[in-house]
DNA sequence: AAAATAATTTAGTCATGGCTAAATTATTAG
DNA sequence: CTAATAATTTAGCCATGACTAAATTATTTT
């Protein structure tokens, strides 16, 4: 009970400076630089807002984002660091929000927007561990371990899935709230095992069978859902 | 499910006139205007950052406290709601961490004090049905109703009874949580019955039984002691 | 290779909510 | 009643993080 060698945790990025790193984790996964407008529009802001963040970001010590003048924007380690907690946080309450407050999956990403810049360290483990380390979010998104890493994601989106394969879904990612209710209407859901029984390789169209029903789906669908890989 | 007649809610007051209203409600319960003195050192500001501050609120559409110089302020009846609605909060917040996430209640206040200012109404409409509308605190203090009211709130202070008078204790009014911890060992925790043994008039001590133990009690810790009204 | 368009950055402004130092007003003591 | 002290207010300043309008740089088209 006692705290003995507490270390002086350094203090926290503002609620501004950890929306502004989680969204360039996000933009960046794929690799790239995230860009000045992508930003912008993510974070509901003017790109000239953008600029100046970015700026200030880069200019801190330890710089927490890598930035040349209209190169785009990549996080340093100090920077992902930071963007990994605030992740945790919100994949963490996203999934308490859900098992116990009933909330459904298409309703927490608001509360958890706001809830995980002010929860303590010591909240965070309670619920992680109340929760049982969960090593997915309610959308199937992985949860940062407690060392801030992110485990290595071994999906593969379903749009990449021809006639009769199939898997399991372990992921959809659904920038709002009305696509995750029309998924959760067609039964594309995580968890759930999906087979592809036809593929039109000019509209790339997925015909797929869950859970006895069939449906035929567009590449703007079947890129968000992630299928277990084999 | 569908929202029908949504009410074009007004946007929340900002987390530090959340903060202001909410030490001037404490402040003022007794009937006397809060000084600034007083509320600097409540909120950890200096007096002059209070002064610019209560202008501001005395000068808002409608007016949230009402002030005159020199005489200390006042909430006014839309202050007085507003303050409600954060004091419900925090006393919902610190009931559901102690309750669903096993913190003491020497632990929850600063969690609360800062997500008090960041949940929902669905979110606090959520935890106070999960908890059974509670109507008081793990301290005791009585939770504004929904509709925020504050509750009639018929206690005596311990300090006010006398030899062989007896009652439940139903709250303390504890500033810090060194004394919180410090009266857990003592066994003086709400909802336990206690009973005045013995009184000195010189220095107001009282001596006091509490399952089967004795303790003589300062006015420091009585007047802070407060026991259901016979 | 220009010209047009798109993306980005700069410059200047604003609101919020702190601060210090100095001035003012109230209260208390002699 | 006056002087000292305490409380409060004013004035001016600063950091944060938005914004708009204008300038600049990159990218596409023709
Ligand atoms: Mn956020
Ligand atoms: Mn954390
Ligand atoms: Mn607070
Ligand atoms: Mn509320």
């Amino acid at each position: 009970m006692a705290k003995l060698l507490e270390t002086p945790t350094p203090p926290r990025p503002s609620t501004s400076i950890q929306d502004y790193l989680k969204r360039i984790y996000e933009l960046t996964e794929n690799g790239q630089p995230a860009s000045t407008n992508d930003l912008a529009r993510e974070l509901n802001v003017k790109p000239a807002s953008v600029t100046g963040m970015i700026q200030k970001l880069a200019a801190e010590k330890p710089a927490l984002v890598a930035y040349q003048k209209h190169q785009g924007v990549t996080l340093t380690p100090a920077g992902k660091t930071a963007a990994l907690e605030v992740i945790r946080h919100h994949r963490l309450l996203e999934t308490w929000l859900v098992q116990t407050l009933g909330y459904s999956w298409d309703e927490v990403h608001e509360e958890a927007e706001r809830l995980e810049h002010v929860i303590s360290e010591d909240f965070e483990n309670r619920i992680a561990a109340a929760l049982g380390h969960p090593l997915r979010d309610p959308h199937g998104e992985l949860i940062p371990t407690a060392d801030l890493t992110m485990p290595l994601d071994e999906s593969i989106p379903l749009s990449a899935l021809r006639k009769d394969q199939s898997g399991k879904i372990l992921c959809v990612k659904a920038p709002d709230s009305g696509l995750l209710r029309h998924l959760t209407q067609l039964g594309l859901t995580p968890n759930t095992f999906i087979e592809v029984t036809d593929y039109s390789p000019y509209d790339h169209n997925l015909t797929v069978k869950v859970k006895d029903k069939t449906h035929v789906l567009g590449l703007n669908i079947t890129s968000k859902i992630l299928i277990e890989g084999k």
